[in-house]
DNA sequence: GTGGGTTGACAGGAACATGG
DNA sequence: CCATGTTCCTGTCAACCCAC
């Protein structure tokens, strides 16, 4: 949430809110794009792993990272003068040095234009508004899944190659053994809408931008898809810039900053046993795992040792309470034999029983027909 | 700069409503 | 019955804040 800004503007509706970059086209307009996206999709139906590029040549490590997966360079490289051309290139320029962006930052910052992430060539007039859709390239719908598994990860590497995220916005329609046959997913600046419940305390803010861009993740039984998963996009638009990866953690959605079991058991042990600090935690996991952990911020490793510490201490808690042992609480027991004996049953005198004129009517075995005859 | 506590944001599941 | 949308709840994440 925008400081300062009310939920309902960051939160609207679909295509009101203020931060809507793309124009919004007419829906048949709107398909006929799709469309287009679609064909140009199509052509890589049966598409062959390319060969990395050669040296020298425009290719960041994403797209050569994304192209490992499957994805050709054509399909992840944006159409020129588009916003995602930066983002490209701000990847590429990774030896630019810090001043000389923040040089950059500043000029576009007084000519009114977006932050290094929107890319545009120096020196040409610049569009108020900026078309990044062809950057944020919804991904392809002609492909089969056998798992859900499978669709995610296809997906999330496409997507981190077009700039943005997606998550599971509901999941449904359950098959007999309980597994979901239907996920809601969309980007992860839109999605579901959040009342706040803050108390002002704090000055946070949500990262949501209303975004409309949904698709949905079904498994269909009847032919040709044969209990296969497949992607539906719903709406391709996009109101938000992509993500740029030029610094790790700004403007990263958090989704590619997860750290998985590799990095946590990594980051476990050199916590523990090679005691670093947490700024080397944190440029380790970066140059240690090529660009699976290039985005994580330190405060994502640090939130990761807080939460492998409540697993550990989760785990010795269950471990003592396997052994009969008490967890957590404030207090020890007594050895059973410092204990005193147990107690001896004792004979208790039962009440007699009431007189008759003192007896009622047991409620339960009463009529609940309160007309009913006696 | 670092570690740790605190607190708001939000992902995801479940239940329910609605309409074809 | 199925597809879709909405709301509520809970656990986890993200980031603010402060002491050292």
């Amino acid at each position: 949430m925008p400081r300062g800004q009310p939920k309902t503007a960051a939160m609207g509706q679909h295509g009101q809110h203020q931060l809507q970059m793309t124009p919004q086209p007419a829906q048949p307009q709107m398909q006929q794009q799709m469309q287009q996206q679609q064909q140009q999709l199509h052509q890589f139906h049966n598409f062959q792993p390319q060969n990395p590029p050669p040296q020298g040549q425009a290719a960041s490590s994403a797209i050569h990272q994304h192209q490992q997966a499957g994805y050709t360079q054509q399909q992840l490289q944006p159409i020129p003068n588009q916003s995602a051309t930066g983002t490209q290139q701000g990847q590429q320029q990774q030896p630019q040095s810090l001043q000389q962006q923040q040089q950059l930052h500043d000029q576009q910052a007084q000519q009114g234009q977006p932050g290094p992430s929107s890319g545009q060539g120096q020196g040409q007039p610049q569009p108020a508004r900026p078309n990044f859709q062809m950057a944020l390239l919804p991904p392809p719908q002609d492909r089969l899944y056998p798992t859900f598994e499978a669709l995610q990860t296809d997906l999330k590497a496409f997507t981190r190659s077009q700039g943005y995220a997606c998550v599971i916005v509901s999941s449904l329609n359950r098959d007999p053994d309980g597994h979901y046959r239907r996920y809601n997913l969309c980007c992860s600046k839109g999605g579901k809408t959040y009342t706040s419940h803050s108390r002002g305390i704090r000055q946070s803010r949500s990262t949501k931008t209303g975004c409309p861009m949904k698709m949905k993740a079904v498994q269909e039984k009847a032919w040709p898809y044969d209990d296969k998963w497949r992607v539906v996009v719903q709406c391709a638009e996009h109101n938000h810039e992509p993500f740029t990866g030029e610094q790790p953690g700004v403007n990263v959605p958090a989704q590619f900053r997860k750290i998985e079991q590799d990095g946590a058991r990594w980051l476990k042990i050199m916590h523990r046993d090679a005691q670093c600090t947490l700024r080397q935690l944190t440029i380790g996991i970066r140059i240690s795992f090529g660009d699976k952990y290039q985005y994580v911020k330190k405060s994502d490793v640090r939130n990761m040792l807080a939460k492998i510490k409540r697993e550990d201490e989760r785990k010795a808690a269950a471990d003592a309470a396997a052994q009969g042992l008490p967890t957590n609480l404030p207090y020890t027991l007594i050895p059973p034999e410092h204990q005193p004996p147990p107690l001896q049953p004792t004979n208790v005198e039962m009440m007699p029983p009431l007189p008759s004129d003192l007896q009622v009517p047991d409620p339960d075995l009463e009529s609940d027909d309160d007309d009913a005859e006696p």
